[in-house]
DNA sequence: GCCGTTTTCGGCCCGACTGTTTTCAGTCG
């Protein structure tokens, strides 16, 4: 797809302009298309064939003429001209934060600058000081930043996001005067990375609910606080800011920062065909100016004609229309959740055995639980053999007799080897209820053979799920080569589920395929591939994936009931 | 640079916060 060179180009663009100081509109249309290219589904030269560039939303004649310059050459001059007159190293210094394009032009202007490093030892020097509207402090804030820089990582895994923001909602909720406590942006939307935490709450007393915040424990520096908000630093990278928002605005007010600004964008256009102004504080009607004031989402959203949309899906995917149209799907729940269908257990490498694993599953409120552990060619994760596996069978047999209300089901989690082969007999996976096949090696495979690979899996009668089909893993390693249109193109005809995997550094199928996949009719399974007693609270996570596809109850075969999914599991 | 049943020109979100000023420019979300 060249789409995606297409957008990487157009927004270093932006960032090329927004150096040289300009206009700030114009880098902005710049961004807006390389958005808009990006998340389109049909390719640039389809488009171009039909020549129809300029009715990608962003797209005018300017922008149309450079794409169509870049399929038929490869290359945008302009880009390339900016590039050169640009020194390297000037980007980066955008990313310091603090700095924006006026600063980062002076600096290189006045003192020669155009490097971290560079600034950095400008500072040093207290070269900085010296320029107009720098002072010591603005010196000393842009090495902090710099150190900031250094030690950050990119966007923060939601499994690492969402624990540091439940900790302090669980301090600030004891705040004396805090309403509304919420937790707002990627985070509310349930991203799988989030750029930061954002909260935001009412308060008859907005001063001393920012200085309790800025005083919690954790709390390693203060970026900023004003009466109403703050931005602090906890767990060395991560920023988190609190806003007290006027009561009788929170409607709007949480509605805009939960976003996505796609959704927004989308959100302020029908309010503007229905003669509203739509911000943060209010809607106005433009006709007389009248303002109406929101302290609840829901009632906006019916304001506007529609009906309240979930955070999970406000990424202008369609949701907007669907909603209008009174067409949302109701997503899936945690409380949907009947059961897990992939856990392991101390048989291979799991923490713990399997009576504590159905305890735990008990009181989360499960009916049944699939104990999947690695079949034998795992060796790594002390995979069964088929005597240990035939022995594991005849003790879960053994503990269903002992519990009452819940049943533990005979599973595993078998290896897909290389050459697509399973690695257990059929007669022993006859034997199972679930059957999960996943990939754990050959992760270099070229796309053909990974993909002929998982299908051939899929063909066995016995396989009921593909478990973390794309094996990335979130900040460490990316999906292995794999045409996963293809492999839910076969699921649809071999009738085989695909997980999506809970754990939260795997979240797979995300949450794109997973709509992909109920899309082409693909039942999806929500596991949490448990290796302890509490990886089984990691469901929630899977959860919000699913919301995200747009996935419904009736998608996920893990809110069957026992005998429904037995049915389901055996139907073949 | 994009966009338009109010506009083909003049709009494009704007308020909070900071550090520097002595009234405000720049950054951020």
């Amino acid at each position: 797809m060249k789409n995606e060179e297409v957008a990487r180009l157009l927004r270093e663009m932006g960032d090329l302009l927004e150096l040289r100081g300009e206009n700030g509109f114009k880098v902005v249309a710049y961004r807006r298309a390389a958005r808009s290219v990006e998340s389109m589904k049909t390719d640039l030269d389809e488009v171009t064939r039909r020549g129809d560039l300029e009715s990608i939303p962003g797209v005018g004649k300017a922008i149309a003429a450079k794409i169509d310059e870049y399929l038929r050459t490869g290359k945008i001059e302009s880009h390339e001209r900016l590039f050169r007159e640009t020194p390297p190293g000037m980007a980066e210094l955008l990313q310091i934060s603090g700095l924006g394009p006026k600063t980062v032009s002076m600096l290189h202007q006045k003192l020669g600058v155009s490097t971290v490093a560079e600034l950095e030892a400008a500072a040093r020097e207290h070269r900085v000081r010296r320029l107009p509207r720098m002072g010591p402090t603005s010196e000393k804030n842009i090495l902090r930043s710099i150190e900031r820089w250094k030690k950050r990582s990119d966007r923060i895994p939601l499994g690492v996001a969402l624990p540091i923001a439940q900790k302090i909602l669980g301090s600030l909720k004891k705040v004396a005067g805090i309403e509304n406590l919420t937790l707002a942006g990627s985070l509310r939307r349930g991203r799988e990375t989030v750029g930061d935490v954002d909260i935001l709450a009412t308060s008859s007393s907005p001063e001393a609910v920012i200085r309790a915040f800025v005083e919690l424990s954790g709390v390693e520096e203060v970026l900023m606080k004003g009466p109403t908000k703050a931005s602090v630093i906890v767990d060395e990278t991560v920023q988190v800011d609190l806003r007290i928002v006027d009561h009788r605005s929170f409607g709007t007010v949480i509605q805009y920062f939960t976003g996505s600004k796609e959704h927004n964008v989308k959100l302020r256009h029908v309010a503007l065909s229905k003669g509203y102004s739509l911000s943060e504080y209010s809607l106005t009607r433009v006709a007389d100016g009248e303002e109406i004031f929101f302290d609840r989402e829901e009632d906006l959203y019916r304001h506007l004609g529609m009906e309240w949309i979930p955070p999970e899906i406000r990424e202008d995917q369609g949701e907007v229309e669907a909603a209008l149209a009174r067409r949302l799907p109701r997503l899936v729940e945690v409380s949907d959740i009947k059961g897990d269908l992939h856990v392991h257990t101390d048989w291979s490498d799991g923490l713990h055995t399997m009576e504590d694993m159905v305890y735990e599953a008990q009181r989360l409120g499960y009916e049944y639980m699939a104990f999947c552990d690695h079949s034998h060619g795992l060796a790594i994760a002390n995979g069964l053999a088929i005597d240990r596996l035939v022995e594991k069978m005849d003790l879960i047999a053994g503990l269903n007799d002992e519990v009452e209300g819940f049943s533990i089901l005979v599973g595993t989690e078998v290896e897909i080897r290389a050459d697509g082969k399973l690695d257990y007999p059929d007669e022993i996976l006859g034997r199972c209820d679930v059957v999960v096949a996943s990939v754990h090696s050959g992760y270099n495979q070229r796309e053909r053979e990974m993909t002929g690979r998982i299908i051939e899996a899929m063909e066995s009668e016995h396989v009921d799920v593909i478990g973390h089909p794309s094996g990335r893993k979130i900040g460490e390693r990316e999906a292995y080569e794999v045409d996963l249109e293809r492999v839910l193109e076969a699921a649809a005809r071999t009738g085989t589920a695909m997980e999506i995997n809970a754990h939260p550094s795997r979240l797979d199928l995300n949450d794109r395929w997973s709509r992909r996949a109920k899309e082409l009719g693909v039942k999806l399974a929500i596991n949490t591939d448990a290796h302890s007693t509490c990886g089984l609270s990691a469901m929630e996570y899977g959860v919000k994936t699913a919301r995200r596809g747009w996935l419904e109850k009736g998608d996920v075969i893990n809110t069957l009931g026992l005998q429904d999914l037995l049915r389901y599991l055996h139907r073949g």
